[in-house]
DNA sequence: AAGTGGTCTAGACCACGTC
DNA sequence: ACGTGGTCTAGACCACTTC
């Protein structure tokens, strides 16, 4: 069969790559379904096995595919779950997972400040987005969110009536854009009124502050969000290796 | 030439990657400094060029090795500063990197705590040693660290006249312990007392509490830190992608 | 025994950087 | 023109899983 793909462009095994991301994004497979064989996939897309291999090896490093030896090429059942979770690191101080929803959005369009400038990278008089939204976990209110987007970037943000919980699939399914990398900033800071209004603490308990830029595919800064969570009964967990 | 490995036992491109490894903490090239090519090193290694390629690929993922297409490959520049910084992630708000020194160690051998276990997975009347110190940044104190190992796996220390600004070289070169990922645990705090004393705010200030994890390349535990650190002119950064 | 991924090899050609 | 790493192929054998 000849080859699905144009060689000389980008590399083979990219296009591949590029390929098999879009049928597990379409749900070709289900989750935890097993691949074609590395064999099978060469023939079908008309590029060696040695060509499947190395873009299965890279979906499997990221964590989209497990590999299996003897068994064979699983699309992994974490891989949507990872989404959600990928960028949120509050849980229980055990380790466990926990699940937030969000409440109370208030939206508003500005004109952008001196530091949603310096941190969205921005020119003077240009336009923002700015959301502010409790986020809940077991319906105790634990983090205080205000996000800050550029009005153009996201245009008609502010007009939706509902926002999801996970904002980032939004920015992917409705603008094409999407999150590559975040740079987040952590402090300890002391409540105040606002933050005594929004979370039911009180004025002067500590408080997790996290800046976070969010960067996309190409680099370029798509949301400021500063979130300010209570650690009484949740931390702020992350594994390095 | 025959080969300098044992086939079967492990994958030759692991022992490749691992001798390659060594050689770079040996100090046999310079940081920065090229490599012999992969056809070189393969003849000298007695493997083919292929296997040579798929070691320093992964040498390069994990940043010891730094490959330009059509100039060879280098030992990365950061590779020792890395391993400074791998855990280390207070910074200057901007982001710049900052160095830190140690001071007033109080090291201590004492019958691990119900807390010491838990986080150590230690055994009832097991013994840890204890070190306290503060860590400065430019001249100020920072952090207030307090580090527990466990005594048997780590003997000696508390003997020891000194220590190393970074402990974990020294688990290194000195007990064969090498750290292969930490798991961090971060709340925000308010002073007491003792933070007053050694990091001089005043009690009630806002502190970042970080518990960590360290886990040896086996999975063991080799260390619980607790840091508290004064985040009014540093922040704890960190890059996701 | 048959099928899967894992390792290893050998050789071809391409793209990039240097001379 | 030459040497480097980057891509791609084809084929061999191994280790693991299932039947």
């Amino acid at each position: 069969m000849d080859s699905k793909f144009t060689p000389g462009v980008r590399p083979l095994y990219q296009q591949v790559y590029d390929y098999l991301l879009e049928q597990v994004a379409a749900g070709t497979w289900k989750l935890g379904a097993a691949l074609p064989s590395e064999q099978a996939l060469g023939q079908q897309l008309g590029v060696s096995q040695g060509t499947v291999r190395k873009a299965l090896d890279e979906l499997a490093s990221i964590g989209v595919m497990e590999r299996r030896q003897g068994k064979g090429t699983f699309v992994a059942v974490n891989s949507e779950e990872r989404s959600l979770f990928r960028f949120f690191h509050l849980c229980t101080p055990g380790g466990d997972r926990v699940t937030p929803s969000a409440t109370g959005e208030k939206v508003t369009r500005r004109t952008a400040t001196a530091a949603d400038m310096a941190h969205l990278g921005l020119a003077k008089n240009a336009k923002v987005i700015e959301i502010k939204r409790v986020r809940l976990i077991e319906q105790q209110p634990i983090i205080f969110e205000t996000i800050i987007v550029p009005a153009t970037m996201l245009a008609g943000l502010d007009k939706r009536k509902t926002l999801p919980n996970s904002l980032y699939s939004l920015y992917h399914s409705a603008f094409g854009i999407n999150i590559g990398s975040v740079q987040e900033e952590l402090r300890a800071a002391l409540a105040d009124k606002q933050d005594r209004d929004r979370l039911s603490v009180p004025i002067g308990s500590p408080l997790l502050h996290i800046d976070r830029i969010a960067f996309g595919i190409d680099g370029t800064r798509v949301e400021w969000r500063i979130s300010r969570c209570s650690t009484a009964h949740h931390v702020y967990s992350i594994e390095l290796s």
